[in-house]
DNA sequence: ATTACTGGTGCAAAAATTGGTACACTCAAC
DNA sequence: GTTGAGTGTACCAATTTTTGCACCAGTAAT
């Protein structure tokens, strides 16, 4: 018989540890009990599903063809919860979102609300990645949705919605450059940059932007953390850059502004909406994501 | 935490059987332990899987769900060992397919025998299936693949090739109608005639045909088996019919012949050759599939 | 060499599962 | 009505499975 359903779970545990030892302590049991599992696993396949490394373990061909196997099916398994709960009429669930630095401070908490406000049950997991970790998040089934800037390359990646994203200049209230209600790029220039690191989409439009003005501008600041940007500029002649959904929604009696620069001097960058291909999202992610898509199109362009 | 994959297995059993008690017969296991599981999975779900009648069980709403994720899930599990396996260099696997009568006496012996000379080491398993029978193998998933005759019309089923099939009138060797290469339909009428039973797709043609000449014909012999109508023609003026793909493939010497019966007097039907919408075949399956439908192609028109 | 990891193994204790039995219940036949 | 055969289910001892523990063997960095 195939017993091995009840491992899948303690083999997708060690797959994500890259040890026994690791994985058994997340899971909270013996080592040897963990070890016992697999080996029973890798005799019911009759094939070994891990290289044995002195410094761990490492999924091999049949590993890889497995796990994806285990992976999909335990979050459709999850999804069947769902869908189970759902018609017994108490809608119940997890949700999780990779996505961004720019959507944590505002559009993700005002949109998560609203959401819970009326699927008070389900629980919201926000994990903030860069795009390639997004996708890995994806591919692993860690996250159910995905919302990242700029280039995507993988074809796993199934876009929902596609919208524009205008760059803002971020400063304090007090800046000369607030008075204005459109800047130019070389406005921006004459003074002190505070930037993200070349990993960010908004960096490499910025460097795509300063190259064809043949000028090779080097930030004062750099950082990985939009939150300590925008802190940063606070009471400073400093400048930082974001994109439209990273921006507070009514800037009012803040002391930081932002101003919009014109599409001519910065390309617009693209931000993308989606999950992974050929995956089916449960009820709570699908309202979800039909929640953000709406939004999105409301507020932005889509392409 | 989720040990409920274990009970997969009975629950898919208590759903096949339709009560704990022959379940647990059919897995020789006790009636009481079987129980526990299904209680088990119920408890782990919150949720009632089976309605309890007299009788037995049955499945209520979430039941289904549940059923579907689960025979999804096994077979892909099949599928992932036939990957693995593949991978090892030993193909290893089983393939089942469902068909229609008309294929078991020679097209399918024949193309299972050419399959295992490839791969020797695959289990092969027939099922014989009438249309609507054959559509619930599939969507079982007791079958990989299915052959079957005429009219489809779940929109689960999804052809891998479709091919037309002219209906030969099968007579004894020394039957006057014998020494014609090709027979109108009035010829046979005016013989004894030995038909399948109206469930049957040749038998539904036959009925249209007679019904545009006006003529209401009752056939002298009916039967389920075309096996006994191929042997009740032998040493008689019996005719039967049979579609192409049933009739022996070379007949010189046979004491059982088969004259095509012109186009215009009996339409042509459809044999269509597919599997289960959105399901992921096994490289055994598949292989199978391949040769299946490359036969079918070189043999006869496909549409 | 030493140290700190790794996976793997034998053995006794602990935990989970099983089978047997009995019970309550519903339907169908008498 | 009454009987009987069918159903699911609860309880308990016996059995099987799984676990934790201590220990071994091997590799890599120090």
């Amino acid at each position: 018989m195939d017993k091995a359903f009840i491992n899948f779970k303690y083999v997708d545990a060690i797959a994500r540890a890259g040890s026994i030892r690791r994985a058994a302590e997340a899971l909270s049991i013996t080592p040897s009990a963990l070890n016992r599992r697999l080996i029973s696993v890798e005799d019911e396949l009759e094939v070994q599903i891990f290289e044995r490394l002195p410094r761990g373990v490492r999924l091999n061909a049949a590993g890889e063809i497995l796990i994806q196997h285990i992976r999909t099916q335990l979050s459709d398994f999850e999804r069947v919860k769902s869908q189970i709960a759902d018609l017994s009429g108490f809608r119940r669930g997890e949700v999780t979102i990779a996505c961004s630095q720019a959507l944590l401070p505002f559009f993700l908490p005002e949109q998560i609300d609203r959401y819970r406000t009326e699927h008070p049950t389900i629980q919201v997991c926000v994990l903030p990645r860069d795009r390639s970790a997004a996708e890995a998040a994806l591919a692993d089934f860690t996250a159910d949705l995905a919302i990242v800037f700029e280039p995507i390359k993988i074809s796993d990646f199934h876009p929902i919605i596609t919208v524009r994203q205008e760059i803002h200049a971020v400063m304090d209230q007090s800046h000369p450059l607030a008075r204005k209600p459109k800047l130019r790029l070389r406005d921006c220039l004459e003074y002190p940059l505070a930037l993200p690191t070349k990993a960010y989409g908004v960096r490499w439009l910025f460097d795509q932007a300063t190259a064809k003005l043949n000028q090779s501008i080097l930030p004062l600041l750099e950082s990985d953390s939009f939150e300590f940007l925008r802190m940063a500029v606070r009471n400073t002649d400093l400048i930082t850059l974001q994109i439209e959904v990273g921006l507070a929604p009514n800037e009012t009696k803040k002391s930081v502004i932002s101003r919009p620069i014109v599409e001519l001097d910065i390309a617009t960058g693209l931000l993308h909406f989606g999950h992974l291909r050929g995956r089916v999202l449960s009820v709570a992610a699908a309202k979800f994501a039909t929640q953000l898509a709406q939004v999105l199109s409301e507020r932005y362009e889509s392409v």
